[in-house]
RNA sequence: GCCGGAGUGGCGGAAUGGCAGACGCAACGGUCUUAAACACCGUAGGGCUAUGCCCGUGCGGGUUCGAGUCCCGCCUCCGGCACCA
């Protein structure tokens, strides 16, 4: 039901569009690699590709069945070869700038899947499909150098049109970008002189295991000097606080750590404390209950700006893949740290002046104070604001070559290579004299090969393929081997919208001209569980392929339009529950306008709403009651030749407005009025606030005055017809202006809810008389009958609403009050009173206050 | 803990600072029907000393002639992030 939700909304503004003029492109494409087929494959031994395809099939039916208004021939299904061509295409692109790169490193590995995750893909540490708890596993896997565009990322944020404030700020969190200082640590001699070990364990001037983040921040300081290990780099926020700093940490993983308790009494607690946090799982290691945990390395770093000795602790709180994987411990103004130093017995200063409720009566501080404030117990720095002293002390250091201002992101490069066959194939391959080499273009695309066995184990089923991975290098004939695993399908994804312009082009993946005509997306529309994923992928594609120069825009989505969850019985569908309403079934049972309606009447689009089937039956009883009264109409007469003559001037693009306002009875102007009213009220509702439920509440209530109004020109009993611009509550008369003002009305009706209801639509144009609604333009409401003449007012007095007065729509201030003072329910409340202000707000009401 | 969002009848929800509860569901009364279903007409926030009046949009204050809406302080729920130095 969530897609019927999702393609009716988009349908409803792709008919919207199109009747105001507009050439829209609604298109319909499958994410269809992945784990759903492979699933099915892995069980049944049969090609996912059998059950891909079964599946596009089924959802192609009940798109056409809702009459969603998709262009089928710009179809794309992701998992076709002449899709996938173009994913290998760019995949080489981004080989080829440097962007797409293999490297070592501690991954998310989900035991279940057996395949790597993205870190976008672990939740509360987990697999997010399948909600195995994630393990830690070093391989050697492609990653996207996202972090490369972390800055362009947040900074683009300003291009976007309308996007949902949630999902910027979910954006931003992950991106996480923190500004500070890069500090550098001398590592003080072993006691007894720093004899170097033979084979210092850890030399490289590398960057850190964490990759690209802290590439660009490296800034000026030093390398460690190959050989010893002489001192340690580490990020802070906080170097205001660095004459609080009184230990030091390195991340448990830290490749430093051997090398600096090698052959010292401490070695093998700190040995096997680092093997018990290795074992210990990633959720339980991040839980902010845990009490904090270290041990002393029998060490010490040398604070650079107090030259004195600070101890280094070996501590699991400290992750190895943020920052640099060490930190200063300042115990005074970090609540960690404060922990921590307590537990063991660490000195905690006080560097930033702290309010008297952060201490005892001795002055000692009883909790960590990480606010704002001036620096004490700092030397130089003293009396410096916090912000003053961040700036003030990097400086100082940076002059002697020990710090530089950084920044620091949590946002990781992007993991995409999967141990699993129904992906797209990386396009590399490995010889024994070349070594790794792209396949060429003109190669394209590496086919998936045919085989039987789909199950993972450990490694992609593709490895198995001999035939298929045992090639020949492109570049010197010789024997090679295909890389055979495959691509994350969120890559898939991150492109297929530039695919829609040219969908049927076999010589490049998308026009320039015709991304460039259609791109960026007017209006995307999908559920937030992509807030970060997709969107975030989605967007960094599109800036690499606008730096590679091939589409001429830096987002891919100018408006964002999340949708809500649609739940059953308390909670979200889904199969497994058994709580599932079948789109097929209602369909069969209401039709597909019915659950068109439906979905989009439920609630404000954007919210999680829970489906009704009482609702449902509702909205169908409501369609129902349009098709009465307007094919009731037809079979009395009511609308003959009215009816016929304005739906052919409407399809010819001109509006039937030849209404004469003086020669009609307060009934007929007052369902005018409502019929206009409405009108203005749907274009806003659908083109403007994206509130479906309201703009279908507007179209019931232009039923029910219709009806109401019918009903005396039948000669029953009318029903008050509900409008506030309706004055008398009489119906029409069956004169020729009465049936013209309600051919008009009706005609309005049918015309607004066609984006919800087509097939009712088309079917009731075409017996009034019309063509073609589908392209017809979009009623404009008219100016003269947006107003009622007469209005009714509330009269408060001192705020409360005492009575109404009826006055002329244009009366004058003056005669509004004079009216509301000799009202009944009014007069009494002024009596010996005493007037000392009045109010009169047009077309609202009117306020007296007395004393 | 931090960052978002939301609290309105029995229910889903409506309301550019201007008559709270539109529209719909469920409910109740009626018409039609042998009966039921369908359909149609009508009633409906709570209370009272009922032709009138009082109370009412999570709680407490404030601004305003007037607050569901704006401001301040809380409470609750939902979502995201969470030892990010």
């Amino acid at each position: 039901m969530g897609h019927v939700k999702n393609y009716t909304m988009g349908d409803v503004i792709a008919r919207f569009r199109r009747h105001q003029g507009r050439r829209v492109l609604h298109p319909m494409g499958y994410d269809a690699f992945g784990l759903n087929s492979e699933n099915m494959a892995i069980k049944t031994g049969e090609p996912p590709a059998k059950f891909t395809e079964e599946a596009i099939a089924t959802i192609n039916r009940q798109l056409r069945r809702l009459g969603v208004s998709i262009d089928w021939t710009r179809e794309v299904v992701t998992s076709r070869p002449e899709y996938y061509k173009w994913t290998q295409w760019l995949f080489l692109r981004f080989y080829k700038k440097g962007l797409a790169y293999k490297k070592e490193a501690p991954v998310n590995w989900c035991p279940s899947c057996q395949t790597v995750l993205a870190n976008e893909q672990v939740v509360d540490g987990a697999c997010e499909r399948c909600d195995s708890p994630v393990e830690a596993k070093k391989l050697t896997q492609w990653f996207f150098r996202i972090t490369d565009y972390a800055e362009r990322l947040l900074e683009d944020f300003d291009k976007l049109e309308s996007w949902p404030e949630r999902v910027v700020t979910m954006q931003r969190n992950w991106i996480g970008r923190s500004t500070g200082a890069d500090v550098v640590f001398e590592i003080a001699p072993r006691e007894g002189g720093d004899a170097a070990p033979a084979t210092p364990a850890w030399s490289a001037p590398s960057p850190p295991a964490s990759g690209g983040a802290s590439d660009s921040t490296a800034g000026a300081v030093a390398p460690p000097l190959p050989g010893t290990p002489t001192n340690v780099t580490v990020f802070t926020t906080r170097p205001d606080t660095l004459f609080g700093a009184t230990f030091f940490i390195l991340a448990p993983e830290h490749p430093l750590v051997d090398e600096l308790v090698r052959g010292l009494p401490q070695e093998e607690e700190v040995k096997r404390y680092v093997a018990k946090a290795m074992a210990t799982s990633a959720i339980e290691r991040s839980s902010v209950e845990k009490e904090k945990t270290g041990v002393f390395t029998g060490r010490f770093a040398i604070n650079p700006v107090t030259g004195g000795p600070i101890p280094i602790y070996v501590a699991d709180y400290v992750l190895m893949d943020y920052g640099t994987g060490a930190v200063m411990a300042v115990p005074g103004h970090d609540e960690r740290d404060f922990a921590f130093a307590q537990k063991y017995g660490l000195p905690i200063v006080e560097v930033i002046d702290t309010p008297a409720e952060f201490k005892d009566a001795e002055g000692r501080l009883l909790a960590a104070y990480p606010g704002d404030g001036v620096l004490v117990n700092s030397g130089r720095f003293n009396g410096l604001s916090k912000a003053e002293a961040i700036v003030k002390v990097t400086e100082w250091l940076r002059d002697q070559g020990k710090a530089d201002f950084a920044v620091n992101y949590k946002l990781r490069d992007w993991l995409v290579s999967r141990q699993r066959y129904w992906g797209a194939p990386i396009p590399i391959v490995y010889c024994e004299k070349c070594g790794e080499v792209p396949v060429p273009d003109d190669q394209l695309p590496v086919l998936l090969p045919e085989i039987t066995d789909y199950a993972p184990k450990g490694k992609s089923p593709l490895a198995a393929a001999e035939h298929w991975v045992n090639t020949t290098c492109p570049v010197c004939g010789g024997p090679a081997r295909r890389e055979s695993d495959t691509m994350d399908t969120f890559v898939d994804s991150s492109w297929y919208y530039l695919r829609y312009t040219s969908a049927h082009r076999d010589d490049v993946p998308f026009d320039r001209e015709a991304v460039d005509y259609w791109l960026p997306v007017d209006q995307y529309i999908g559920g937030v569980e992509h807030a970060i994923l997709h969107l975030m992928y989605s967007r960094f594609f599109t800036k690499v392929l606008y730096d590679l120069g091939l589409v001429g825009f830096e987002e891919p989505f100018k408006n964002l339009f999340t949708q809500g969850m649609i739940y059953y019985q308390g909670a979200k569908m889904s199969k497994s529950k058994g709580n599932v309403v079948s789109p097929d079934e209602m369909v069969a049972k209401y039709g597909a306008d019915a659950v068109r309606c439906y979905v989009l009447f439920m609630g404000p689009a954007e919210s999680d709403a829970e489906w009704s089937d009482q609702g449902i039956e509702g909205v169908y009883r409501f369609l129902g009651r349009v098709w009465r009264q307007v094919t009731d109409a037809l079979d009395d007469g009511l609308l003959s030749g009215v009816a016929q003559r304005s739906g052919s001037e409407v399809a010819a693009g001109s509006e039937p407005a030849g209404f004469d306002e003086a020669a009609l009875t307060a009934p007929e102007r007052s369902l005018l009025v409502k019929a206009n009213q409405v009108v203005a009220k749907v274009t806003q509702d659908i083109g403007e606030r994206f509130r479906f439920n309201t703009a279908l509440s507007a179209i019931m209530e232009l039923s029910n005055d219709i009806s109401a109004a019918r009903a005396a020109t039948s000669g029953g009993a009318g029903k008050g017809a509900s409008s506030v611009a309706t004055v008398a509550s009489a119906g029409l008369a069956a004169t020729p202006t009465g049936k013209a003002v309600l051919a008009y009305a009706m005609q309005m009706m049918v015309r607004l809810l066609e984006p919800f209801a087509p097939h009712l639509g088309a079917e009731l144009w075409e017996r009034m008389g019309g063509t073609d609604l589908w392209d017809a333009p979009w009623p404009k409401a008219d100016e003269r009958f947006l107003q009622a003449d007469t209005i009714e007012l509330a009269v408060q007095v001192n705020g409360k609403v005492r009575d109404r007065v009826v006055v002329p729509q244009d009366a004058a201030d003056a005669d509004v009050l004079a009216a509301a003072k000799q009202l009944p329910g009014v007069a009494k409340y002024l009596d010996g009173m005493t007037l000392v202000k009045e109010v009169v707000v047009p077309g609202r009401l009117v306020s007296l206050v007395v004393k």
